[in-house]
DNA sequence: AATAATCCCGAGTATTTTGGTCTGAATTAT
DNA sequence: ATAATTCAGACCAAAATACTCGGGATTATT
């Protein structure tokens, strides 16, 4: 029941990237270091979300990524399911492209799989980038200069 | 975001086990057949279900399997958790040791990470052997018995 | 024009996980 | 004695994971 580290960097990277939203390109290179993450694995990452449409690129020096779109209009579940494909604890219960099973109008276990599934999709579609950066402010500790 | 088939064959033979409390023992051989399930692969489920205390085994001829408590004292939670370990979409929110964090407190990918955690814990904690039991029952199709 | 900063693409890779199979021993009803 | 079981553990192939790396393309800056 474990999320791939390329969904979890992914948000982070999409977090990042919402709170720079409005400026000029951001390198991956200051995400990896403010994020913490592996710079070069991020460059796949960061491939992934453009070819899914999350993000912007321009390349050259002075490059980077930007949001495709506003941060309010960016849902987790977008960028969760760029990242690790459609939300499904179980193939048969695959959000799109459900498996075939056997016996799927009788399968007990499968509806099981359908709730969780379905309460994950609540919660991943209901939180935007914007709703974590507002969230972000609050609990950041007040201080009399914006960290860099 | 997958559960491995451990914890969905798991289920399936709880389900089954669940569905024949009361009765004598069940062998694998025979809950491998009904749940279409892998034989020598459930064995090796059984025996994780066993150390966690949710069923008891009966060794020797017409031995088997039969479930450690009630259906309704049986949560799906516990049988996911007996098979894939702490529930937590990310380490750092697992239910029980939670990974260590170097900005846990101001991590807001994490609050996501936990809200999602405690959706699938309410589903998971919520459904019993029983209730898939009962739901099961009013799904099958009718056969020669009156319904109940 | 040269340089440096970037994105971009794809190959390579070590480790772990997954999803099993199989052997053989121990136990017990018949 | 036999057959049906659980039980423990070794073994294994394939896939996934989590990266690293090399080199090319693009572009701002100097």
């Amino acid at each position: 029941m474990r999320l791939s580290t390329k969904g979890h960097y992914g948000l982070k990277a999409m977090f990042d990237l919402a709170q720079h939203y409005g400026s000029e390109p951001i390198p991956l290179k200051s995400v990896a270091e403010r994020q913490n993450l592996p710079e070069y694995y991020l460059e796949q990452i960061a491939a992934v979300l453009r070819k899914a449409g999350l993000v912007k690129s321009v390349r050259g020096a002075q490059g980077g990524y930007i949001l495709a779109r506003a941060p309010g209009d960016i849902k987790v579940g977008d960028v969760i399911r760029a990242m690790e494909g459609p939300i499904a604890p179980v193939e048969c219960v695959s959000e799109f492209e459900p498996a075939e099973c056997d016996n799927a109008d009788y399968c007990i276990t499968r509806s099981v799989w359908a709730r969780v599934r379905d309460s994950i999709i609540q919660v991943l579609d209901s939180i935007s980038l914007e709703d974590m950066c507002r969230d972000s402010e609050k609990l950041r500790p007040h201080r009399d200069k914006p960290e860099v």
